[in-house]
RNA sequence: GCGCGUUUAGCUCAGUGGCAGAGCAACCGCCCUACACGCGGUGGGUCGUAGGUUCGAAUCCUACAGCGCGCACCA
């Protein structure tokens, strides 16, 4: 027997033991010394690492999130399934080329002074740098993927398959191009999605302006040169009269040099009825600008209103703002105008007012509505097949209450905007297409683009799809689980994973989100430095419990270290009381705690499996602690008898068992390098769960 | 505006109808040959507020308040 030092290291045991797993193979499901002979259904586990951040560094979120999934990974694999987790990592369309674009900034240039070609080049580079950072710290947390299987949301077969899914709705019809008011972030010179768009209060002014017989409210002053018709809602009495009339009201020249004092100009306008409008806000009645408000674009759609482009991508005013305001920012054309406007009589006040105002996401520039040539993708269908998965029960969240906001979504979501207008993501298969689609609808076929789809002959899509089960973030329910549940089911027929599981948030022990930017974050590597990985994983399960956000604090890892170092001197007891000849090969001993554990394996199991982390940890934590160790071992200290001993090796073994999915590099240590051999014993990773 | 979550010991949180719990922190005593990353012990809570249901409420219901979040609006 080796001798087995006084206190637990992680630093010299982690990285050895990670290699152990990583050479014996069981990572791969193919591998494993336990093929589905025995009955047991083939269980897959597949998930995607969430794009890497500005620096490539995994945050506490990811911390959290990984660890959850491979406790239930390593559940699985040592209930005797056939357990793939298949790692990867996202290209990030936006977000990894903002990343590269401002290092380019730094060296005095833009994309555009390399060319595409050349931008591609440094992107790919940046990807292997970054992404395989990210990989490394995959193996730090010990997560039991199997790295043959390793994918990259750009590999030229996940191409295919994203040719292949765009293909398929090319042919149903559901894709088209249109002239349709998006989020268009100037500086990233994009179109965005609605949901990265972040609408923040800001200070602003609301200006009141006469349109012949009535005031307006408006905070855009300068989209007044856009409009096409003003608005009211159809129950309101106040404006009857005017529904369906054109009226001629004065309006500012714009015609008219920007250095010449402003004249007025009659203009003709319609004034329509629809239900959009709130009768309780301002005056009740609104401006109509088509080109550069969602809303009123959709107001113009019902009523077939003409649409006038007055700002364009570069986030100036164009041509058709007339020569007085054009090449003018949307800022400065909103002080000229409002000049305008005072000195001609037509602004009857300003009132101080605080708004939202959108902002880009990724760059925070004040994102601009415009109506630009793009590609879409019809949803309706799709959002009906994402909702009756739910309806009956192909799909399952969990906790429940996210079926709400999953639900509301579908039922207002519009068509997709699937083109952006960058040069890292997949082109856009259409001949002559310079564009490439938006970051999710590749993520949106992860489940089975990494098990071969489209090619459905392939043995790990026949073997592993549709997958289990998901963990994700609450953030990216919409960005990403339904995205893959309508394109699972449209294009495999099912749904690519059962369950999905959304865990809580890492806030600050001060109860704020982490956040680099804001100095809040927590480097999850670092914890793992000086507490080991073990430790980390289980102060984060221990508290783990759902619908709780987690407000973390170091000394959860002080709890899980001690925890770690229990348990490793409860191993040195055990070994040092039963001595090198103690024959291992031994049935199940009787007695009330051998009982008791194996209760409590069947608890820990379930629990698991209902994503009761923190209740399956902290039982366990309380058992082995107290009842083991305080209890049991000190009582053994007096007796010397085999049933006691046989029971004390029965006890560490069946802890280890128990406490591997939490606490995997401990468990194994001690399982490989100081159990003594016996005829049986194989890697902790594959032993069978107790109970 | 609509909705969701949350409020329990100094801190972070378990506990979902039957005697208020854990970790950390504090205090007292212990290096007892597995562990001082430990052992034994102590103190500490009107369970956010008000009402209701019940033999019995931290737990169920209603209202209110604080904190956090989602969606919508953002003219």
């Amino acid at each position: 027997m080796k001798e087995i030092a006084k206190a637990y290291d992680p630093k010299a045991t982690e990285d050895r033991i990670y290699k152990l797993w990583e050479e014996s193979g069981f990572f791969n499901p193919d591998k494993l010394p336990f093929q589905p002979a025995h009955g047991k259904l083939v269980k897959k586990f597949v998930t995607c690492i969430a794009p890497p951040n500005i620096t490539g560094e995994l945050h506490m979120g990811h911390a959290l999130e990984l660890t959850l999934q491979d406790i239930i990974v390593r559940l699985k694999r040592m209930q005797g399934y056939k357990t793939l987790w298949l790692p990867g990592t996202d290209h990030a369309g936006i977000a990894a080329q903002n990343v590269v674009e401002k290092q380019l900034a730094k060296e005095g240039l833009t994309r555009h002074d390399l060319g595409r070609e050349k931008f591609l080049e440094r992107m790919w580079q940046w990807k292997e740098k970054y992404g395989g950072i990210i990989l490394e710290q995959l193996k730090k947390l010990g997560l039991s993927v199997d790295w043959t299987r390793l994918k990259f949301t750009m590999d030229l077969d996940y191409q295919q398959a994203v040719k292949a899914a765009f293909r398929h709705y090319w042919d149903k019809g559901w894709i088209y191009q249109g002239e349709r008011v998006i989020n268009w972030c100037p500086r990233c010179a994009s179109s965005i999605s609605d949901l990265e768009v972040n609408y923040v209060p800001e200070k602003g002014k609301l200006y009141f302006i006469k349109y012949g017989p009535f005031t307006l409210a408006t905070a855009r002053p300068e989209t007044k040169l856009g409009d096409t018709a003003l608005a009211v809602h159809p129950d309101d009495k106040r404006y009857h009269a005017y529904i369906g009339k054109e009226l001629e009201i004065e309006s500012v020249d714009n015609t008219l040099p920007a250095d010449q004092p402003p004249q007025k100009k009659p203009i003709r306008i319609l004034v329509v009825a629809d239900e959009a409008v709130n009768p309780e806000f301002g005056t009740g009645i609104i401006k109509v600008t088509p080109a550069h408000d969602l809303t009123d674009f959709e107001i113009s759609e019902r009523h077939h209103l003409s649409l006038l482009k007055v700002i364009g991508e570069d986030g100036r005013m164009n041509e058709n703002a007339g020569r007085r305001y054009q090449g003018l920012k949307t800022s400065q054309a909103r002080e000229k105008i409002v000049t305008d406007l005072e000195s001609l009589g037509l602004l009857e006040k300003t009132e101080e007012y605080e708004h939202n105002v959108g902002r880009c996401e990724r760059c925070n520039s004040v994102i601009e509505p415009l109506p630009s040539k793009q590609w879409f993708l019809k949803m309706k269908e799709l959002a009906r097949l994402a909702r009756q998965a739910l309806d009956n029960g192909q799909v399952r969240i969990n906790p429940a209450r996210w079926e709400g906001p999953y639900r509301e979504w579908l039922s207002k979501v519009r068509d997709w905007n699937v083109s952006r207008q960058l040069w890292w993501g997949h082109k856009i298969p259409i001949e002559g297409e310079e564009d490439v689609l938006d970051t999710w609808f590749s993520s949106a076929l992860w489940p089975f683009a990494i098990l071969g789809w489209p090619d459905q002959a392939e043995l790990d899509y026949q073997d592993y799809y549709p997958t289990d089960f998901i963990t994700s973030d609450r953030g990216i329910l919409f960005l990403w689980q339904v995205r893959m549940i309508f394109s699972g089911l449209e294009l495999t027929g099912q749904v690519p994973f059962k369950n999905i599981y959304i865990h809580a948030t890492v806030l600050t022990k001060a109860g704020k989100r982490m956040s680099k930017s804001l100095g809040t974050g927590v480097d999850p590597i670092k914890l793992i430095e000086k507490y080991g990985t073990d430790a980390l994983r289980f102060g984060l399960a221990s508290q783990a419990a759902g619908l709780q956000d987690l407000r973390f604090g170091e000394d959860l890892m002080v709890m899980g270290k001690k925890f770690a170092n229990k348990l490793w001197n409860i191993s040195r007891y055990v070994l040092t009381k039963l001595g090198p000849d103690y024959d291992w090969r031994l049935e199940n001993p009787n007695s009330e705690i051998v009982e008791k554990i194996n209760q409590l394996a069947k608890q820990t199991a379930i629990k698991i499996e209902e994503y009761e982390f923190a209740s399956a940890a902290n039982a366990v934590y309380h058992f082995i602690w107290h009842e083991v160790a305080d209890q049991y071992l000190e009582e053994s200290k007096n007796k010397d008898d085999q049933g006691t001993k046989n029971t004390l090796a029965y006890l560490l073994l069946t802890s280890l068992k128990l406490l591997h999915p939490f606490m995997p590099f401990v468990t194994e240590e001690i399982y490989t390098n100081f159990l003594p051999d016996w005829s049986g014993k194989k890697l902790l990773i594959v032993e069978n769960w107790p109970g």
